[in-house]
DNA sequence: TAATATTTGTACGTATGTATG
DNA sequence: TCATACATACGTACAAATATT
């Protein structure tokens, strides 16, 4: 409005409290207000500056924070869009707490695939009751394809494979932590050495017992393939992580 | 520098680089370059500005990003420092997923304490094994002071005893997933009903049983006790979630 | 294809609240 | 009490990306 060398900004109220963090709580109110879904569009950085009344630099570190949690999304010269509330920023967190110290990439990835384990183990039960002919038939589709892909395909099949493992138990947030723990894994994982041929070799075996153990609905053969596919995995892990107390630092 | 009205500000380079090297990477690229250990200090926001090459409103938006991720830690005119690396983000996510729309929020917590209950059960055999006398002395402490405390202290003293059951498993992931799940089941329960008094009991008497398990190293018993810990709030969660089909909206 | 409007991204200047010594 | 260092906030101008005409 006036000009700028002047500097007369008069901040609205002597004793205003922490107006910022206010401001990523208002647009998260705005978007539960409005029963907005993911995807939907949010006010532009103008109106939202006039409707709540602060600058567009807080706007725009409110929005900052908030696309940080996938809550909203920005597009640079298009808008802002309410996010898809996805598990990205575990994923950043892991990302970067493996990549913290040396040493600690292996401990993080050890306990995500001991995690990873204790989804499946624990689901047993409910993946065997749950997986109809047709699932079964895409994991067949899947084992078939890790025996001939290799490389990214490889990890790309093996990742659907979990996934359809997990999908029909109905707990979507176990659904997502399994994915994002494979995000995790494709960004750490390169620093640590890969499979031997023959680990490879192993773990489709392994999945054609969890194929078949789930056929006969049988949880506890179900199980037992669990601890066998993780098993090697696990072990190297633990070996690149050293003994329990730190190697490094 | 210059004036302001002039605007002249040469772009840095026609076609700079931009992708893959943005404030907030060379950030996090500081930290771990430097090996900066969580509440180490972080240069000045106006020194980041000379050896970045970026403005403040630049650095201070990656700055947001950063704390949303509890990589860095903002406090007001003292400084930025290295964040805790906690899963604080997580928490914020599923909060909001929680107030998202009525009936999510039993729904969500309906899979945290599946999780839970996952986590405890299939980490049964070596909680059973890693509690000594120490802590099953702690364990007991905790469950005397839930028959007299009520309401918050009540909850402290039942979080404090399942941290005292995952901590010993050395998995220190599981255990922040625990307590995160914890805040999250403090920000969105109060919106939906309390657990009865006789459900209080009821729970009482399942933590004695857990403590008992676990002192006769029984890891069956343990689970079986896991079970009917978590039954009862399960039960009253999926009944407040409704149906599989969504209830409303 | 090209011009234009809209919207986010970046930069700078300035004033102010806050914590520390 | 004063001084310093720092984050917070506001306003403006311009660059870059996108969509529309």
């Amino acid at each position: 409005m006036q000009g700028s060398q002047a500097g007369r900004t008069p901040p609205r109220a002597p004793g205003r409290e922490q107006l910022g963090r206010t401001v990523a709580e208002q647009i998260k109110r705005h978007i539960l207000e409005h029963r907005l879904r993911p995807g939907d569009p949010l006010p532009t950085e103008n109106e939202l500056c006039a409707t709540l009344g602060a600058s567009r630099s807080s706007v725009r570190e409110a929005m900052k924070t908030l696309a940080a949690l996938d809550i909203v999304q920005i597009r640079h010269g298009n808008g802002t869009f309410v996010g898809s509330l996805s598990l990205a920023p575990l994923v950043a967190s892991l990302t970067f707490r493996g990549r913290y110290s040396p040493g600690d990439d292996a401990r993080v990835l050890a306990e995500l695939v001991e995690l990873r384990q204790l989804f499946e183990q624990g689901m047993a039960a409910r993946i065997v009751a749950a997986l109809d002919d047709d699932r079964l038939a895409e994991l067949d589709a899947q084992v078939a394809a890790m025996t001939t892909a290799t490389g990214a395909e490889l990890v790309a099949a093996d990742r659907e494979f979990h996934r359809l493992l997990i999908e029909p138990t109905g707990n979507a947030l176990v659904g997502q932590m399994t994915g994002a723990f494979w995000d995790v894994y494709a960004v750490v994982a390169p620093d640590l050495a890969t499979a031997s041929d023959a680990e490879t070799r192993q773990a489709l075996d392994a999945h054609r017992s969890l194929v078949a153990a789930a056929r006969t609905r049988d949880p506890g053969a179900f199980v037992t393939a669990v601890e066998a596919h993780y098993a090697p995995l696990r072990q190297r892990l633990t070996a690149a992580a050293g003994p329990v107390g730190r190697t490094n630092r």
